[in-house]
DNA sequence: TCTGGGGTCCTAGGACCC
DNA sequence: TCTGGGGTCCTAGGACCC
């Protein structure tokens, strides 16, 4: 018997979070923005009612939060990085193997549980995350990664479920009703484009793309389309990914708190998110190959000119060293820049990624190893001191003082669990 | 006026080679 | 006028996810 899959979602993770650590904020329609408060990317479920879309730009539906008193709130990732760390924590004391697939859920395998066992551990692990955290998931659970993932939308929707839906040991014909009764666009992988496909050939449920003739799917759908078909059919197609593998891009991209004209203005940008790259390098081990600087305009206003460009160089030996990734950067930056553009956004990606340990030993015609060496330990230096007394405590100057080009984040919630300043407080004298 | 960020995987097509 | 066949590698772009 293969090991049931158990998916542990959180509801409305970010907003869950905001109230989690206010609780005036229980119960209230919040929204959660997006860096510089554009859009709308949490609501809690009263939101939710209220009819607040995901993605809605915020502009569009002010008339909506006034008239509902609606809380709006910035999003504050090292919130919710810090809570999804303990909600984590809980679950994987519920199975022997777990995979953290995002900030809000996990993929957990329990072999040999009875139907009646894995119910009572379901309703245990959820009760236990409530009580914890003070965050609520829902649970599905099935023989797939895919058909877990609509057993927990169907926890999520159905309210006589409290939580939890375990389709693991359905029948043909009951899995078949249930994925009858799916919209295709529901289903783990299938997004507007394959969705509109799928329907123009008339396969609109889930039901339908199980049974969709394979010969047909690898060739509209590719092989990752064939793979959830066959998932749908409780084939595992998608193996639990039990150690994170190491990323093979890493990107700092930001849109601006309003538009940008100078070039000095946008080097200072790419100057800071070429240092968190490398910064982020560093924490997972890698050097960088190559690394890749874009810039763009407004494409959403019409009346004016609009102008996207990016520029990608190989680096003359792989690194994770702040300056020299800073250097190649803003020479990258040079070749794109254009004056009398309005520019809202720019981002740096770094690519063919190598373990830093590897690159070393090979190092045979590469650099001066004494010099690497010095980098190296500037470089952990430097991060030991931001990791201790906060993020870019220690930076680089040409990543600019003032800064005027920084996102707006203007209904900023406390740094709750991450600062000591800013601990809740539970009793106010 | 105001519209997020960070990833993965897959394929088609071009360059190049013998 | 007629102009091979098969393979690899790389990249850009598209689709998807949260």
């Amino acid at each position: 018997m293969p090991p049931v899959i158990l998916l542990a979602d959180a509801n409305n993770f970010y907003a869950s979070c905001e109230a989690a650590l206010n609780p005036q904020l229980a119960g209230k329609p919040l929204l959660v923005l997006s860096n510089n408060d554009g859009c709308i990317v949490a609501r809690s479920a009263a939101a939710k009612k209220l009819g607040f879309k995901m993605g809605q730009p915020l502009f569009q539906c002010l008339d909506l939060v006034k008239k509902h008193e609606v809380e709006v709130v910035s999003s504050n990732y090292p919130l919710y990085a810090d809570m999804s760390a303990r909600v984590m924590q809980v679950l994987a004391r519920f199975a022997p193997q777990m995979e953290p697939y995002s900030i809000d859920e996990a993929f957990l395998a329990l072999p040999g549980f009875s139907p009646a066992e894995l119910d009572w551990h379901s309703k245990t692990l959820r009760d236990t995350v409530r009580r914890w955290t003070g965050i609520t998931v829902s649970v599905g659970l099935a023989i797939t990664k895919t058909l877990a993932k609509i057993a927990n939308e169907r926890a999520k929707k159905v309210p006589e479920l409290e939580g939890v839906f375990d389709i693991s040991a359905y029948s043909t014909e009951k899995l078949d009703e249930l994925l009858a009764n799916t919209e295709v666009e529901d289903v783990w992988g299938i997004g507007r484009q394959r969705g509109r496909l799928l329907r123009q050939y008339g396969y609109s449920t889930a039901y339908d793309l199980k049974y969709a003739p394979d010969g047909w799917l690898k060739k509209n759908l590719t092989i990752t389309g064939l793979r959830t078909a066959w998932e749908l059919r409780g084939i595992p197609c998608l193996p639990l990914e039990l150690a994170p593998p190491p990323k093979k891009a890493i990107a700092c991209t930001r849109s601006f708190g309003g538009s940008v004209t100078k070039l000095a203005e946008l080097r200072e940008a790419v100057a800071t998110y070429s240092s968190r790259v490398a910064e982020k390098l560093r924490e997972q081990g890698s050097v960088a190959g190559v690394i890749q600087v874009f810039i763009h305009t407004n494409h959403f206003n019409p009346r004016e000119p609009y102008y996207a460009n990016h520029y990608t160089m190989r680096l003359a030996q792989p690194s994770s060293f702040s300056p020299t990734l800073v250097n190649y950067a803003q020479h990258a930056l040079e070749q794109i820049y254009r004056p009398g553009y309005r520019y809202i956004k720019a981002g740096v990606i770094v690519t063919d990624l190598s373990s830093q340990s590897a690159f070393q030993l090979g190092l045979l015609e590469g650099p001066d190893p004494w010099e690497v060496e010095g980098e190296g330990r500037l470089m952990s230096a430097v991060d030991t001191l931001n990791q201790r007394f906060g993020r870019e405590k220690v930076r680089l100057a040409s990543s600019g003082l003032e800064r005027r080009w920084w996102m707006k984040q203007t209904r900023l919630s406390p740094r709750y669990t991450t600062n000591w300043q800013e601990l809740p407080i539970a009793f106010a004298t």
